[in-house]
RNA sequence: GGCGGCGUAGCCAAGUGGCCUAAGGCGACGGUUUGCAAAACCGUUAUUCGGCGGUUCGAAUCCGCCCGCCGCCUCCA
């Protein structure tokens, strides 16, 4: 597939360098509560990444790490009265549950910040070995980026203007730095009193490490100097992404990440999610206000990654409704070609004829163009029945739907209860008697209940209201 | 101040030089169906792409200016 590289925003065709693995690294979640779904946005936009790869017949070695060692963790597990560790593992284990019902493909290797010190402290002593880094009298080490002259590449920032601090931020914040220079950024942080229990031994003295480190030392564990691609969200890109760039390129003598993959901004009612806007949202809030994670998926990959999406409420019921759609012309085209249930993930992968859904698989292709395969596969639809072979087209339905890793809503998803089944197996009699005022009745009891009736040729369905 | 992006129908959103009198979804409206509804199904819904100029045989797409919106510049997906 092409992709566009945020680094050298060029638009290339995605190959691994080994010709046999694609190996990618994206920056986890820090676990210090629930993930909102601006930070879904990228994690469901990278597994939709490493579908269409897989579903290409590509091999993928997918890493993400949970950061759950830096301020927040530390601060907030605090608050809440937890040692760190099990503050943190009840959050993995939430990010890890949202995961599941978002359809998120787990990563190959998932590694825990906490538990690669070792890893992260040697990339230290690398790196201050090699002139990249120093020691401050409080035991603090910093990476000193005068020596990278590649620093600021990516977020495509003058490095002078940093150095000197120009930036807006830097003129504010000036003060709170002991460092060499303004800019230079901390890798070991030195131990103090408000860590609490918190701190590791090191060359330097007891303390943590810096928050950009982990993905430097895991993704050089887990996927070497080299790898394909490395992804995060876009505000990542500064500071973080570049700090990182600058910590591996600086320790080891390989390329770090040959492309990066940014996903943009979730905006919710025209706004970036914020607290104070009252506009952040979890998954669990969603689903208390009645929409599946299912449908906050379609809402997620209903426009180009590249863009800025716009989450409303209008578009959550936009996907509910569409997903229906799609369901009820799965069932129409699963009985056209004879077959049941769906075909597993792994039987998709490789897969060489889309039938009527080639172009949507195109499209995907395509710099992940996930708005116009949604497109695609509607007008698919209305021609795979009659067009071609009823069989194909329904494998390729499925194999865009896994590549998109959508889940369409079963028929009975909740089972009414036996009262509600009793009401209406009255007003069917009702009805039958023609009783029309009895049955209109019971079918305001039944809505009562929560359930709403519908008619069918033969008979009748109750769906939640 | 520096960097990046966006503005396409009521809403969401593809398309970035000719197949565009602009895909798709939602909504709305009309019809079929129905005891009536709901649901479902079928159809209609932008001669026009923020504004004004320019380049071109040809522009939503390229260039210039203007207007409006958003993001990043060391907490951030």
């Amino acid at each position: 597939m092409r992709l566009f590289d945020t680094l050298t925003r060029e638009t290339r065709e995605l190959q691994p360098a080994d010709g046999k693995t694609f190996g990618f690294y994206c920056c986890g979640p820090t676990v210090y509560g629930p993930a909102h779904i601006g930070n879904f946005r990228s994690f469901v936009l990278q597994d939709v990444l490493r579908r269409v790869l897989e579903v290409g017949g590509m091999r993928t070695k997918h890493v993400r790490n949970i950061t759950d060692v830096d301020d927040k963790t530390i601060c907030d597990s605090q608050a809440a009265g937890m040692p760190l560790t099990n503050f943190t593992t009840q959050w993995t284990e939430r990010f890890h549950e949202d995961c599941r019902k978002l359809n998120c493909l787990p990563p190959h290797v998932e590694p825990s910040a906490v538990a690669h010190l070792p890893e992260q402290i040697a990339m230290i002593e690398a790196l201050i070995e090699k002139g990249h880094a120093y020691a401050s009298d409080d035991g603090s080490v910093y990476f000193r980026i005068s020596s990278f002259s590649e620093y600021g590449r990516l977020a495509r920032l003058d490095r002078q203007d940093l150095e000197l601090g120009r930036t807006q931020n830097q003129r504010a914040n000036a003060d709170e730095y002991e460092k060499d220079s303004i800019c230079d950024f901390v890798l070991w942080k030195a131990r103090r009193r408000e860590d609490g229990e918190n701190f590791w031994p090191s060359p330097w003295g007891e303390g943590r490490p810096g928050w950009h480190l982990e993905c430097s030392a895991m993704s050089l564990k887990y996927l070497g100097e080299t790898f394909d691609m490395h992804s995060g969200g876009e505000d990542l890109k500064f500071p973080h992404h570049e700090n990182e760039i600058a910590q591996s390129r600086c320790a080891c003598d390989g390329q770090f990440a040959l492309s990066w993959f940014h996903p943009t901004f979730l905006l919710v009612d025209g706004a970036k999610m914020s607290k104070s806007l009252k506009n952040l949202y979890t998954l669990d809030d969603l689903e208390k206000k009645g929409f599946t994670a299912a449908e906050c998926r379609y809402v997620l990959v209903s426009a180009h990654y590249r863009k800025q999406l716009n989450f409303t409420f209008d578009s959550l019921h936009a996907a509910k409704e569409a997903l229906g759609k799609l369901a009820r012309a799965e069932r129409e085209l699963a009985r056209a070609a004879g077959q049941e249930g769906a075909p597993s993930y792994k039987s998709l992968c490789g897969l060489e004829d889309f039938g009527v859904f080639a172009p949507a698989f195109v499209a995907l292709n395509d710099d992940l163009n996930t708005a116009e395969a949604l497109g695609q596969l509607f007008v698919g639809l209305r021609t795979a029945t009659s067009e071609g072979g009823a069989g194909p087209n329904w494998r390729g339905l499925h194999a865009i739907l896994a590549a998109l890793g959508l889940i369409l809503p079963g028929v009975a998803v909740v089972k009414a209860p036996p009262e509600a089944v009793a009401l209406a197996e009255k007003r069917q009699e009702a009805r039958e008697g023609k009783d029309w005022a009895a049955a209109d009745r019971l079918r305001d009891e039944l809505k009562e209940l929560g359930w709403v009736v519908k008619d069918l040729r033969e008979g009748y369905e109750l769906e939640p209201v």
